[in-house]
DNA sequence: TCGGGCTTCTCTGTATACAGGAGTCTGCTT
DNA sequence: AAGCAGACTCCTGTATACAGAGAAGCCCGA
């Protein structure tokens, strides 16, 4: 493992899961430190993650940890949307049948965790982002693989801003399970549907949750 | 300006233009030779190729300018359609009509002077970066601009497989005429069956005029 | 003659040293 | 007291030196 793959990793860890907050300073010669690097890799690893947006480079001062704003969200989802529908349009074409299936019984299975109480929330996203990851498989599109990769970072971080009731993960659930179960029967605009679905409840939980447009 | 940015505009002007086709190899210390600057500048140009997709790490042997493909342009396109239609949609809510008034003039003028013989492919290339560009302001969407920057990036030397004739560009003039008024209208709807429209003949044309599968 | 292993060489990855510039603080002037 | 100018200091941007890893070539053995 190369010392600029793992400062990236790291760094894009702690500001996606705010151990870096928005508006963060990251002096060079502070998180080579940090690190236990030089700051040759460290460089590296901070231009890559201005490169993803995570970090902008504020002149002759260093790079700043990005600020996460609702109005940044609405324009996460415009894009997303268009996205997300032909990744499971394209998914329903090429797909294998039984994986989504199989991934839509979990999904099932989850909801029904879920009503029960024994909300685990850190697995419910592992199996959100393994549903991504078969999407994007059976889609077969380095260039849609990629875009996604950029949105769905950005989409993490923005995770944060709400507070996630089991209500809602509920919602989630039988929403996914209904993708899934879209793209096993191989239905482009059925799976189109129902992602649009998803977007629309998850957008408007993540607006009505975030009490005002918080900078940083 | 600095020596990085610089090297990186370079390498990708190069690469962009097919003065270092698919392939090469772009060993460190030649290519810090080349350009009359370090290794250390080179580098980060380097990673933001790699980044961006134009270039590949071969591991161990540095970095290859990334291969173009018939399968590949079909992928690009896959992606673009949903995303350049999203973009008229929105550029057609939030657009300044005069822009576009004068954009479809000077497609439909651009029109004449091909018919006319008078043809200038660099200018006219011009001209359709400049409607893109527009669409991008009026969206005002940055994680769309971002996306949309990514995929003609490749789009840019997709076009060198193909010979441009001047029926094709006719046509393209035509095309990109009924996008910069549908949009100057405010009908997203018919922006986004233009664009689509556009789209499919563009690839149409790419994918015979190609011989065969161009890897390298 | 062909294949495998070893050696060597080159190239990447990393560390560090140096220079230029931007920001800030302080002191002076009005 | 407030504003401006100058200098200082820290930080980025660049160059270079060094080490380790991978690849290629060569030699030896079968």
């Amino acid at each position: 493992m190369r010392a600029s793959d793992m400062a990236y990793g790291s760094l894009r860890a702690d500001i996606l899961e705010w151990r870096l907050p928005p508006g963060t300073l990251l002096a060079e010669v502070e998180q080579a430190r940090r690190l236990g690097i030089s700051r040759t890799p460290l460089r590296e690893a901070l231009s890559r993650l201005v490169a993803e947006g995570l970090a902008a480079a504020h002149s002759g001062r260093g790079v700043v940890v990005t600020a996460v704003s609702l109005a940044g969200i609405a324009d996460l989802f415009e894009v997303r949307l268009p996205l997300e529908c032909a990744a499971a349009r394209l998914a329903a074409a090429r797909r294998d049948p039984a994986a989504f299936d199989a991934l839509a019984d979990r999904f099932e299975a989850a909801g029904a965790l879920i009503s029960s109480g024994g909300t685990d929330q850190h697995a419910y996203y592992g199996l959100v982002a393994e549903l991504d990851a078969a999407i994007d498989e059976a889609a077969a599109n380095p260039y849609l693989v990629q875009a996604q990769r950029q949105l769905r970072t950005h989409l993490v971080r923005a995770r944060r801003l709400a507070r996630d009731n089991p209500d809602r993960l509920l919602a989630s659930a039988g929403e996914h399970r209904q993708i899934a179960q879209a793209v096993a029967r191989g239905n482009a605009e059925l799976a189109a549907a129902a992602v649009t679905i998803h977007l629309s409840n998850s957008l408007h939980h993540l607006q009505a949750s975030v009490p005002g447009p918080l900078d940083a």
